[in-house]
DNA sequence: CGCAACATGTAAGCGGTTACATGATTAC
DNA sequence: GTAATCATGTAACCGCTTACATGTTGCG
């Protein structure tokens, strides 16, 4: 029970990820906004709900900095930099070992009773999703993690699995959407009988 | 706005999952939670702490019925039936046309700062990732959804999806890992100078 | 004239996780 | 003896989502 060595920080959240994201350089809480829209939201979605509070207890605990930067014409900005604590701190949100990978889909939940469906319904999910994951594809293709802190190793490994995945994902969907609609054996029956 | 029309059911929650459990005959909370953790957890993970409470407002909003059965050294059952409101609200869960299908992986968001970890960090993070991967296909493979409501199509179809994502979740692991332990051309040169 | 982009935050709510509480029986 | 299985539940907590609140500039 060591517990929270460095102000709650000891797992990948949301306040570990901005962190991580601080180490390439100041930001807003905004531009860590557009960065978890654009690359880092495919496996780990934030919103300012989550990030706004996030910092605010990162600069409480001393683990980030900031100063107020007044703009003409656009709202006043607060450029965050990362303190030595924070890089601490890092650091042990990146010491897990055994970091979590977890889904949750109601896409599978749903097709799982899809024999309680009609086939128009089934039909609908599956282009819907289709739909969806041609434009994740496009996406990635068009900016491969431009305006974040992406250009490093990890960024590609991890803008590989989404493509890889979402690819592999495609495919087993397209290959077999057919069990789905496919009529069993006793409606059939029922059918003919 | 048609909001909640049946007792507050309109996706795929717990609730809705446990309902369409019982479409496949009657079980208890704890039986839920063994097929939650043999075959549905994977996908969609739910603890007694879930369930249970579930089932409580289930019954209270009468989409569901229950018989305490008392059994001898072991503790009484309360064994629930679906209702036919609780068909209808089922329907309802079904009918959403985008069901949501979401990654929240710490795993990635860890790998990401790579260039932040030492080699050996990276290597036991991607092992032990490896090992987890393994295990669920040795799993998937042994029992292909048995005590579970999972003989039908749709069943089939999610299981399939288990297998065909976890093996290309472990290509692309096996296949790139070494781009994150690789060392970049910055850190050569200065080890060189 | 209206909408998007810029920019930050709060508050309420919701749903899931974890820990706690209980207790008999069976298998190792 | 001690752990696992059977079996149900509550309560506190935690973190994310959503909605609300505010206000300017610039573009179409």
């Amino acid at each position: 029970m060591s517990g929270q060595q460095l102000a709650g920080i000891n797992l990948m959240d949301v306040k570990t990820v901005c962190l991580g994201m601080l180490t390439d350089g100041e930001a807003s809480g905004y531009d860590m906004k557009k960065c978890f829209e654009s690359s880092f939201g495919h496996f780990f979605p934030a919103g300012y709900g989550s990030i706004y509070p996030a910092l605010a207890t990162l600069a409480r605990n001393g683990l980030v900095e900031f100063e107020q930067v007044l703009q003409d014409g656009k709202p006043d900005r607060k450029v965050y930099n990362i303190t030595e604590k924070g890089r601490e701190a890092l650091m042990e949100g990146l010491a897990n070992a055994n970091p979590a990978h977890k889904l949750r889909s109601e896409f599978l939940a749903t097709l799982w009773f899809a024999h309680l469906m009609t086939a128009e319904q089934i039909d609908t999910v599956i282009d819907n999703k289709l739909a969806e994951i041609n434009e994740f594809l496009e996406m990635i293709e068009e900016f491969q993690s431009i305006e974040c802190p992406g250009t490093g190793q990890g960024a590609q490994f991890v803008a590989g699995y989404g493509k890889h995945m979402a690819s592999a994902f495609r495919n087993y969907i397209e290959e077999n959407r057919k069990l789905l609609t496919k009529p069993v054996l006793a409606d059939v029956k029922s059918a003919a009988g």
